[in-house]
DNA sequence: GTCTATACCCCGATAGAC
DNA sequence: GTCTATCGGGGTATAGAC
């Protein structure tokens, strides 16, 4: 809290008369993050293999330009309370259903060849992730690249021809 | 460090006969969970597939029976000192430049169709990790299975046939 | 709405008796 | 080698003046 008054420019115990406290400042900068992202993810038009590729280009560049955000959503999950930690899982787990609604429609019409969606979306959504890790935006490869070859694992991943 | 100490049955102080201090003791769990890494990681015998394929499977494996190592490996990063930090980087690049050997001599033997090695890598590890975050030993699915649908995936990736 | 001052608690680490 | 006791520092949060 000292820390976050002293970047705004005020004593710490001004910025109670914003927030109530820690966990809730906490709390709503996750929730809000999260609907962020529900509300930004796209409804592709197309069918599965162009939803797909939609997806991956979206989960880059929405979580490559929110690198703080992003960081703060992982390593402080052990920090709230077991209350707002269930409705953040919530809302994560609302997000990853919509990738694995698209690897399930992509896999009935017979597009994608998957066994198992579950462990699919998952591992999907950790490969993208973890651009965040390693990614710059002065580094050796520009976002643009980064999101062919990410596209280009995850099409081959769940079967579907160049 | 009271709490390491209650677990163990002393009293805090007394910890400070094992370790000069909290830092030390930190780093010590973290590099040797990472030398204990480097020298179980194999080195399979065959070609570049019959080595990715041990790879993945043994990377699934050791990190699911340290679920505990994994998770103060990863959280913990931001409080090592600066050359702490820089040596525990080092361990960990050394154990992606195996991985990484192996995707550049399939690439050249024409086994495996990838572009960038590196990303590849990175693709592959984080994927791989991820399975941390969400495995149980008493879930619904075994680690035998966990790892072939990993390896089915990994294996599309970078462009083996089954 | 922000300030100063402070209460209260927990942390890592040390001192000195045994 | 472990104990009790404590130091110094930092944390969140509150009180009360302005």
């Amino acid at each position: 809290m000292r820390a976050i008054a002293a970047e705004v420019g005020v004593q710490a115990g001004a910025l109670y008369n914003y927030t109530p406290d820690k966990q809730t400042l906490l709390f709503e900068l996750m929730r809000g993050h999260l609907e962020d992202l529900l509300a930004a993810v796209p409804e592709t038009a197309g069918g599965p293999s162009a939803q797909l590729k939609g997806f991956v280009a979206f989960h880059i560049r929405f979580h490559a330009d929110r690198p703080d955000a992003v960081f703060i959503a992982y390593m402080e999950l052990r920090n709230l309370t077991p209350e707002n930690f269930a409705e953040v899982e919530r809302l994560r787990r609302t997000y990853e259903d919509r990738l694995e609604a698209i690897l399930k429609a992509g896999l009935q019409n017979g597009e994608f060849s998957v066994t198992d969606t579950k462990i699919v979306t998952l591992a999907i959504i950790a490969m993208l992730t973890g651009v965040n890790t390693w990614f710059r935006h002065n580094g050796r490869l520009s976002l643009d690249e980064v999101v062919t070859q990410y596209w280009d694992m995850v099409r081959k991943a769940v079967g579907v021809a160049s």
